[in-house]
DNA sequence: ACTGACTCGTAC
DNA sequence: GACGTACGAGTCAGTT
């Protein structure tokens, strides 16, 4: 079966009303009306190998044969090519083959592949609602089934006699035929006064164009003389009608299996899609149920059968006993206290996942010396596969004890996070129901890690809990992989993601020292410049008032002492640091707001939030969250180490309370510019690149080619100005923005912002065709293949669509810049530990690490360091890597 | 007492 | 409305 994914998209748009839309108004009815034909087309042809054929949107030698080649066809309306890209997506959840080619249409593709199948002795069923696809059609091998004009669930079937019956021509005849007639939805003239009847009385009589044109004379007058005018043109149109049925393509019938559908995804889209139509989802099932695949219907709720580890020698013996396989091994924990991160309460291991059993290994046993040994046995690296629902806290809990981790195969919910990073939390019973048939009993809560959140209850309650979802990681452990494999993100999850969750828990574990003497004396000086900060300001405001509160400033401001509001916020007037900057000068309390603003900040969020974060240790270790960012950056919490002061000297008198053990230095290593250097190797702008090469100051060199200045005669605001555009780039600015940024007119920025362009055209080029790229698919993707969707873009409001936009700019660079800094980590974790140094990773921050330094390892680490860094990966640009050491984060920042 | 929306501000 | 990605402090209004 070969289906044209673009005529039947069409076909589907115009059958099915707009009024199908989201909740969110994103409007389906393509996607729609083509999943519910692709449904019908499953169920009742159940071919063996199946492909979906699409446009593309280059030119092909038609156009070049043509200037006017479908010249006066509406352009697609923009609310269908919005959803191509999730029928496409739906498409390839089916697991059915997609075939597309540069230079070529669908129709092509698929004549060249009936070719191929009917040679190979194969029946072929083609799926179409364009006419021309039926000179394809030959007894018994080839048939057609055609969309009626309202025809989603009327398909109808035509054989040779059909295509006589319909268009009065043989299928052989019929490019010919069409010639002559002319195709009015492809801008293609046929001969005045020849219309369907007599193109088809003429074909019939001569056999061919060229018996027409021989036996022209012999027609009335009129129709003599539009013969002889239009020649040419029926000849051309013979040319671009007539279907390439040699296109160069690499693909055979054979490669075009049909796999098992991937019930998940489809859920997942449907979810998305909001597709709740009872008869459609009858139909999915019985399509799932065909291929063996789970439907929603018979979802069955997990139920461990648990076998507890009586005792330490047992304990070991089944540790010993799950040693010898080297399947996956499924597995658990039961965290005990309130907090569900103090200790382990007990592990579960599946033994059998089809049976539900699951071995259940109490805490205390491993508290026994041989356990605990057996157990680090289990898990030791190179031992048997491990497959985890949210490994990193299971391995911040054993990495004191001594136990690594160094075998995890699966992470479930980083798995999930690569397959769709917008979600905002992947809970494993949520994980369960969207890609298998099963789910937790009800009431069975799990939390964001995957941990139990639970204040308490019998050790057996926990155990069971934790063996249901040993085997939800079990079952989840298959589709996934799957799933992943499908993406082309299995090497991303393999080499980076699943490697990484090791060297986050030895950071989080090793934690990064913190002066509590230093710390609590910038928390105390603050508190006092805070509170003399109020006492002025009441004064200024003639009373007292919590200048915390944003609505009481307002009415201060704006009502008693009439300032003028500068912008508004969804519930007033904004009195944030842009607003009251414009008011420098109107009041004084304006300048002590400011201040108080600056100082409450470093002093809540920096002075008392670090102290309650510092552990007994006098560390802080913070989490690093590898699920968080949308666009593969990792993020930190508990405390967030990412947004530490550094800008103003107060802030970073903060970074001084950072310090590293007795005994050891920082040594810090930041990326120069790495995200400006993807810029310049994804939009592989010579003039970018170039001024990177050329070693000078990159905001001066770009100012220079910018302004059209040599690079020594950069004047400070030139250069500023440059920096700001650079800056804005990666996030899709506007020349709105960078007036508001350079604090001038938008058309001034507008000025700004085109000579940029005009400077770096390859820069803009690359922009818009990402955002092309992303609508089309729905999705965008980075160097190392991380997706993210960006459904925005499909909104049918435009200021949606326009964030939509600026997250699909910023999200190939800051991803790309996101993948090439994890690679770093993982080599350079790898470097450091089979170095044998004391020395480690303790912090990193985006683009910059943190090592813990032996002063003695100095020359070699700094070595090291520098070589994973740099060598990540290779741009067209060269990473450069800033070095510098100290006796704090303060110190050692250059 | 808890929760979520909102505003604001810090980092890269 | 206008610059992407985060986290968190604090206020406030509504709910338990």
């Amino acid at each position: 079966m070969l289906i044209d994914g673009n005529s039947l998209a069409y076909r589907a748009f115009f059958a099915v009303p707009q009024t199908i839309q989201t909740a969110s108004g994103q409007i389906t009815n393509a996607v729609y009306g083509f999943t519910s034909m692709l449904l019908n087309l499953l169920r009742e042809h159940k071919p063996d190998n199946i492909a979906v054929l699409f446009d593309r949107p280059e030119p092909t030698f038609r156009h070049a044969r043509i200037e006017t080649y479908k010249g006066n066809r509406e352009k697609a309306p923009e609310v269908l090519h919005e959803q191509m890209g999730l029928v496409r997506e739906m498409v390839e959840a089916f697991r059915i083959p997609v075939v597309d080619l540069a230079g070529y249409e669908a129709d092509d593709l698929i004549a060249t592949l009936t070719d191929r199948a009917v040679e190979d002795g194969d029946h072929v069923v083609i799926v179409s609602g364009d006419r021309d696809i039926f000179q394809l059609v030959r007894d018994p091998d080839v048939r057609v089934l055609y969309t009626n004009v309202r025809g989603v669930s009327e398909l109808k079937d035509f054989d040779e006699a059909g295509i006589f019956e319909k268009t009065g021509v043989v299928p052989s005849d019929y490019v010919e035929y069409a010639a002559l007639r002319g195709d009015s939805s492809d801008n293609l003239p046929g001969v005045p006064g020849v219309g369907e009847k007599t193109a088809a009385k003429l074909i019939n009589a001569y056999g061919s164009i060229d018996g027409v044109f021989e036996h022209a004379a012999e027609q009335t007058p009129k129709l003599r003389a539009n013969l002889a005018d239009h020649e040419e043109q029926v000849r051309l149109n013979v040319e671009v009608m007539r279907l390439v049925r040699d296109v160069p393509l690499d693909v055979t019938p054979d490669d075009l299996q049909r796999g098992a559908p991937d019930a998940g995804e489809i859920k997942r889209l449907f979810g998305l899609l909001e597709f709740r139509n009872e008869n459609m989802h009858d139909r999915l099932n019985e399509v799932l149920a065909e291929s063996g695949q789970s439907t929603s219907s018979d979802t069955q709720a997990l139920e461990a059968e648990l076998d507890e580890v009586p005792s330490a020698a047992d304990a070991v013996k089944l540790l010993e006993q799950l040693g010898t396989s080297t399947e996956p091994l499924a597995l658990a924990i039961a965290w005990a206290g309130a907090d569900g991160r103090s200790s382990i309460e007990g592990i579960a291991f599946v033994t059998g996942a089809s049976t539900g059993e699951v071995a259940y290994l109490r805490g205390a046993l491993i508290d026994d010396g041989e356990v605990e040994h057996a157990l680090a046995s289990l898990f030791e690296a190179g031992g048997r596969p491990l497959a985890v629902h949210g490994a990193k806290p299971l391995m911040r809990a054993l990495l004191p004890r001594g136990i690594d981790f160094g075998t995890l195969k699966l992470d479930t919910m980083l798995a999930a996070y690569l397959l769709d990073p917008a979600e905002s939390r992947y809970l494993l019973e949520e994980l369960l129901q969207k890609y298998t048939h099963y789910k937790l009993p009800d009431g069975d809560d799990d939390v964001a890690d995957g941990q139990l959140d639970f204040g308490g209850g019998s050790t057996s309650t926990l155990a069971r809990r934790a063996g249901r979802q040993a085997l939800a990681v079990a079952h989840l452990a298959g589709p996934l992989l799957d799933a992943l494999d499908a993406r082309r993100l299995r090497t991303l999850n393999d080499t980076i993601e699943v490697p990484l969750v090791r060297v986050l828990a030895r950071m989080e574990v090793a934690g990064i020292g913190v002066d509590v003497d230093a710390l609590s004396e910038l928390n105390d000086q603050m508190a006092d410049e805070c509170e003399a900060l109020t006492k002025q300001i009441w004064a200024d405001a003639g009373e007292q008032f919590n200048v915390n509160s944003t609505p009481k400033l307002r009415e201060i401001l704006f009502e008693q002492l009439g300032l003028k509001p500068q912008k508004k916020t969804k519930t007033g007037y904004s009195t944030d640091a842009a607003s009251l900057e414009k008011l420098v000068g109107e009041h004084p309390i304006i300048e002590h707001l400011l201040r108080y603003r600056e100082v409450e900040k470093l002093r809540s969020t920096y002075g008392t939030g670090l102290l309650a974060e510092v552990g007994d240790d006098s560390r802080i270790h913070a989490t690093f969250n590898q699920t968080v960012a949308r666009t593969g950056r990792l993020s930190s919490d508990a405390p967030n180490l990412h947004n530490i002061p550094v800008r103003t000297d107060q802030g970073r008198s903060f970074r001084k309370a950072f310090v590293p053990a007795e005994g050891f230095e920082f040594l810090v290593a930041d990326y120069n510019q790495i995200e400006l250097r993807c810029i310049a190797h994804l939009a592989e702008d010579p003039g970018l690149i170039h001024a990177f090469e050329s070693g000078e100051d990159i905001h001066r060199a770009t100012a220079a080619r910018l302004f059209g200045v040599q690079p020594g005669d950069v004047t400070i605001e030139q250069r500023s100005k440059a920096k700001m555009v650079s800056y804005g780039l990666a996030y899709g600015m506007e020349a709105f923005g960078l007036g508001q940024r350079l604090n001038i007119p938008t058309s001034e920025a507008q000025v700004v912002l085109d000579a940029y362009f005009e400077a770096f055209p390859a820069v803009r080029d690359y922009m818009s065709s990402v955002v092309e790229e992303a609508r089309a698919k729905g999705y965008t993707e980075t160097l190392f293949g991380r997706r993210r969707q960006i459904p925005e873009l499909a909104s049918s409001r435009w200021q949606v669509r326009q964030a939509g936009e600026r997250q699909a700019k910023n999200a190939g660079i800051q991803g790309l810049a996101a993948d090439i800094f994890k690679v770093a980590l993982v080599n350079l974790d790898a470097a450091l530990e089979s170095g044998g140094f004391r020395s480690q990773l303790i912090l990193q921050v985006h683009d910059e690490v943190i090592v813990e330094l032996d002063p003695a390892e100095r020359a070699p680490v700094t070595e090291v360091t520098l070589h994973a860094m740099s060598t990540a990966f290779e741009l067209r640009v060269p990473l450069e890597v800033n070095l510098s050491y100290g006796e704090s984060w303060a110190a050692a920042k250059s």
